[in-house]
DNA sequence: CTGAAAGCGCTAACAC
DNA sequence: GTGTTAGCGCTTTCAG
């Protein structure tokens, strides 16, 4: 049932270092005799022992995966990139998810430490302090924040916004109100506010805003102060305050074409029509495991990957 | 930075197989000489190399997970479970999708051969041939779905739409449509339409049902179907399924009491006043682990597991 | 080109 | 109680 590479060597009458040399792919083997090794592999379904070669080898790669959230729409969408991409180079990913805490984070980092997880993927899709990523030690790659020095592949929050606004101004709509992030939340909440206030200056609009927090309650209950004006249309930073947003509207009567930063299933399922600028999560997720594995592989530059793609 | 066994030992001034000892807890050694030990461990940070453990104890516990789709909420809520509880037990997942195609399932099985996995936990939301299954040797459970001699975790099919019904009908409800999976589903489809079946028959109650695809739109498409007759309520075999069905009294603006079986949270939300019974997932993925490692560690009994837990 | 032999880091007899 | 020793399955010199 299990064999071993002395017995397949015994078996084909050959030293086991050469079916070891068969095994990896060695040029030097007599091709008469890598055949006739190959067909007994074959034949038996030979696999090497993984543990064993990882031990000689000195490592295994294994790469601690942390998202935020297992069920959601977008960094589902990364993380199957992830999954695909890691078992093609053979790692093993470690998946686990810090439930937008911070805390979770540190915590997932000493399971790693203790599991021997060479390198990390982090899903930043929430406030991350900068000292807490800096615990990590070793080759990591962080998806939709950037912090000096650490690698990452990070979304174009500026050219979302001004997009879905452009599409929203061609489509005839001037009273264009936003649905954001509070500032203490750089990338989602500061950087897509500014280009919302951007996009109005240069296009005379006056503002209507409102900044909530990162839930689809929190975007549900605060969405009635922007409609004290009348509202065209809502730019939502995220999809989750899209949900609240959507529900706003169920609610109070109150008709609005709805546009929104990320990818989410049910909404564009209920929204058809809703405008959703989708960054290429797939593509983020390969980007990200192409960055690692140039870090496991020595080049310790640090690159900042800007993923950017239209959708819908 | 990366320490063995051994210089551990030459450190504390002991044999190897001490420090072996106390890593492994093994009582017969001197509680002086374990902290000693122990201490030096500790203060360098030494971890025992992962391979070389797994190859000395001639298997590396690996459990593949095949889920239908990383994104969907009652998975999620399982596999979340799954990841804990085989984190406790040191065993490292391997986490595919099968995006509830079949066929996939049998691809993953050959990879989970080839990475020598030892056991399988699968999901099973979707009809999967028996045959299929059959084909992975060893330990096995499938959620969600039964078979003849393996071992699974399965929801009360029957008492999820009876309750559902009768908390429907205590609310005073009296025409309550349904909106099911064909019967080609053996589970989600016919057991659930057949106690729909039986409720009506035992309440005198009219039967006023459609069979769909598993689809948010395959739903939405033939909802209309059910309303050609005047509906109170609506129980839907799946969390998809109501989506769809959420999404056509939008477009009609039909008013009616919805029900469905699952755990949507985007629906939950978006409904809050929707019946929604949950079988507990995250209990189902807990159990799911507990029978595999019986299984891993010799038990080759059979069982079937209900999971059945009511909420909302 | 191929085989023999020496370990990789750890555990489990087996001695003392 | 603790040290010594013999491998687990594999890769990699080092000789032929």
């Amino acid at each position: 049932m299990k064999y071993t590479i002395n017995e397949i060597a015994k078996l084909c009458n050959v030293g086991k270092s050469t079916v070891s040399r068969v095994l990896n792919k060695d040029p030097k083997v007599r091709s008469e005799t890598r055949e006739k090794v190959q067909r007994v592999i074959d034949r038996l379904g030979f696999q090497p022992n993984r543990s064993a070669r990882a031990m000689r080898a000195g490592r295994e790669p294994v790469v601690g995966v942390i998202v935020s959230k297992l069920d959601s729409g977008s960094e589902s969408q990364t993380l199957r990139a992830i999954l695909q991409a890691l078992q093609v180079e053979h790692i093993t990913p470690l998946i686990v998810e810090s439930r937008f805490q911070a805390e979770q984070v540190r915590h997932h980092f000493q399971l790693f430490r203790k599991r021997q997880v060479n390198a990390v993927i982090l899903f930043g899709f929430f406030p991350l302090p900068l000292e807490i990523v800096r615990e990590w030690q070793g080759p990591l790659v962080v998806i939709a924040r950037t912090y000096p020095n650490i690698n990452s592949i990070y979304y174009n929050d500026e050219q979302a916004i001004t997009c879905l606004m452009s599409e929203l101004y061609r489509q005839g709509h001037r009273r264009i109100a936003y649905l954001g992030i509070e500032d203490s939340d750089e990338t989602t909440g500061k950087l897509r506010t500014q280009s919302y206030l951007q996009f109005c200056r240069s296009h005379h609009i006056l503002p209507n805003l409102t900044l909530v927090e990162l839930s689809a309650e929190s975007a549900y209950r605060h969405c009635a102060e922007l409609f004290t004006q009348p509202v065209d249309a809502l730019v939502c930073a995220t999809g989750r305050l899209a949900l609240g947003a959507f529900k706003f509207s169920q609610q109070s009567g109150k008709v609005f074409q709805m546009a929104y930063v990320g990818y989410n299933e049910p909404l564009q399922y209920m929204l058809p029509n809703a405008l959703s600028f989708d960054f290429g999560y797939y593509q983020a997720g390969l980007k990200a495991v192409e960055l690692l594995m140039r870090q496991l592989q020595g080049e310790s530059l640090t690159e900042h990957h800007l993923i950017s793609v239209e959708q819908s």
